[in-house]
DNA sequence: ATCGGCATACCTGTTTTCAGGTATCGCCGA
DNA sequence: TCGGCGATACCTGAAAACAGGTATGCCGAT
C-alpha cells in the first residue's frame, strides 16, 4: 500500500487539467508508435512510457505508476499474461487494458482472471479503445459485447487442468508420449490418460487436431 | 525516445507537389488507423484508401490506382498473398510493400515471388517503413538486412513441393493419412510417402513437430 | 464424513503412424 | 535423349498412438 504521487482523474476528463497517464506495452514498434499517435490525438490521454517486453512492462510500471496500462499479450520473453500477474501482485489496483490479436476464449478468460480490467481486439475501433481507457481509468470494468459473448461461451466449456495444459504444450512442441512422461516425471500411461482427457474436453480424436483447437482457443500460443 | 518528427528529404519530396498515394491493407482497425497516422505525419505521403480484406484490396486498387500499396498478409478471406497475385496480374507495375508479423522465411519468399517489391516486419521502425515506401515509389526494391538474411537462409533449405504443402496443410487440420489420401484422390501409401519427404525436408520425425516447423517458417498459417 | 475432481498407474487390445525398400510414369531441362 | 524430379503405388515390419476399463491416494468442498 503506497501513497500515489500522481493525482488521478476520477471523473470528467475534460475539466481536469491532468491527463490520463498511459503505459503502452507492445512489441511491434510500428504498431506501438501508431497506437501512441492514436491515443495522443485525445487531449486527456498521454502515453508516458512504453515497453516491448514483459520484463520492461513491469519495470516501467514501477518507474512511472501509470493510470492505465495498455498490454499486448504476445510479447517476446515474459508473456503479457505473466506481466499482468507480476504488476497486479505488487500493485493490486493497477488498471490494465489488454489490447491483442488473440481472440480465443481461454486467452480472454485468463487475462481477466489475472487481473486485467478489460480486453479488446486490435480490430476494434480506435474510439472503442479510447472509451475503454477512459472507463477503466474511472474505475469501471467496461466490457465489449463481443468479448462478453466469448466469455459466456467459455464458461460453458470444460477447462483443461494445469497438468493437462502442461501436457498439450509439450505435445505441441512435437514430443512423444514417452518423452513427455519423462519430462513430467510420470509414467507414459499417465501421460496418455491426460491426453485422452484433453481429446475429450477439446472434442478431438488425435493430438494434431487437439493442438490446433488449443491454439485457436488461446490455450496455447505460437512459438 | 526515438522517432524524429521532421520529414527527411531523401529525394526532396517537398519540391514535388503530388504526394505519394498509398493504399493501406490491414484488417486490424486500430493498427490500420495507427499506421495511417504514422504515414500522414509525412507531408509527401497520403493514404488515399484502405482495405481490410484481400477482395477489398483488389477492388480498392482498381478504383484508386495508388502509387504504393501497403499489404498485410494475414487477412480474413482472401489472403494477402493472393491479393498481391491478383493485383499484380492485372497491374504488373503495381508497387507493393508487405508489412506483416510473419517472420518465416517461406512467407517472405512467397510474397516476393508473388510480386511484392519489399517486405518488412511490424516491429520495424516507423522510419524504416517510410523509407521503404519512398524507395519503392521511386522504383527501387530496397530490402532490409534482416529480410535479406532470412532470404539467403531460405535459399539453402529444400522447399516443399505444392503437393507436399497440400498434405501438410491437411495434416495440420487434424486429418488422418487415410482421410488425406481420400481427399486428394491418392492412395494412403502415397500420402505417407509425401509425409515422409516432408519430415525429411523439415527435419522432424513426426507430424506434430512438422506442423510446428511449417507454422514457424510461414509454410502454413494459423486459422 | 463423504463425494467429486485431479493426478497417478496398470492392463488389454486395435488403429495409426513411421521407416525402409522398390517401381512406374510423365515432364522438363541440359 | 537422357537424367532428375515429382507424383504415384505397393510391401513389410516396427513403433507409437488411441480406446476402454479398473484402481488408488489426495484434497477441498459440502
Amino acid at each position: 500500500m503506497w501513497v500515489d504521487r500522481h493525482p488521478r482523474n476520477t471523473a470528467d476528463p475534460m475539466t481536469t487539467s491532468e491527463p490520463i497517464r498511459i503505459l503502452c506495452v507492445e512489441d511491434h514498434r510500428i504498431v506501438r508508435e501508431g497506437i501512441r499517435l492514436l491515443l495522443e490525438r485525445e487531449p486527456d490521454l498521454a502515453v508516458v512510457a512504453v515497453a516491448e517486453t514483459g520484463e520492461q512492462a513491469v519495470s516501467e510500471y514501477r518507474a512511472h505508476r501509470p493510470d492505465v496500462t495498455l498490454m499486448d499479450l504476445q510479447l517476446p520473453g515474459m508473456s503479457g499474461l505473466d506481466a499482468i500477474r507480476a504488476i497486479r501482485k505488487d500493485h493490486p489496483d493497477a488498471r490494465i487494458v489488454v489490447l491483442t490479436m488473440y481472440q480465443g476464449d481461454e486467452a480472454i478468460f485468463r487475462a481477466l482472471e489475472a487481473g486485467a480490467a478489460t480486453y479488446l481486439l486490435k480490430d476494434s475501433l480506435a474510439d472503442e479503445l479510447i472509451d475503454l481507457v477512459r472507463g477503466v481509468h474511472a474505475g469501471e470494468r467496461p466490457m465489449l459485447p463481443a468479448i462478453e459473448a466469448k466469455l459466456s461461451e467459455h464458461s460453458k466449456r470444460p477447462r483443461l487442468t494445469p497438468r493437462e495444459v502442461e501436457v498439450i504444450k509439450l505435445v505441441s512442441e512435437g514430443f512423444r508420449n514417452r518423452e513427455i512422461a519423462a519430462m513430467l516425471g510420470i509414467s507414459e500411461e499417465t501421460a496418455q490418460v491426460h491426453l485422452r482427457n484433453i481429446f475429450q474436453k477439446l472434442g478431438t480424436r488425435d493430438r494434431t487436431a487437439a493442438v490446433q483447437v488449443a491454439l485457436r482457443r488461446g490455450i496455447l500460443h505460437i512459438r
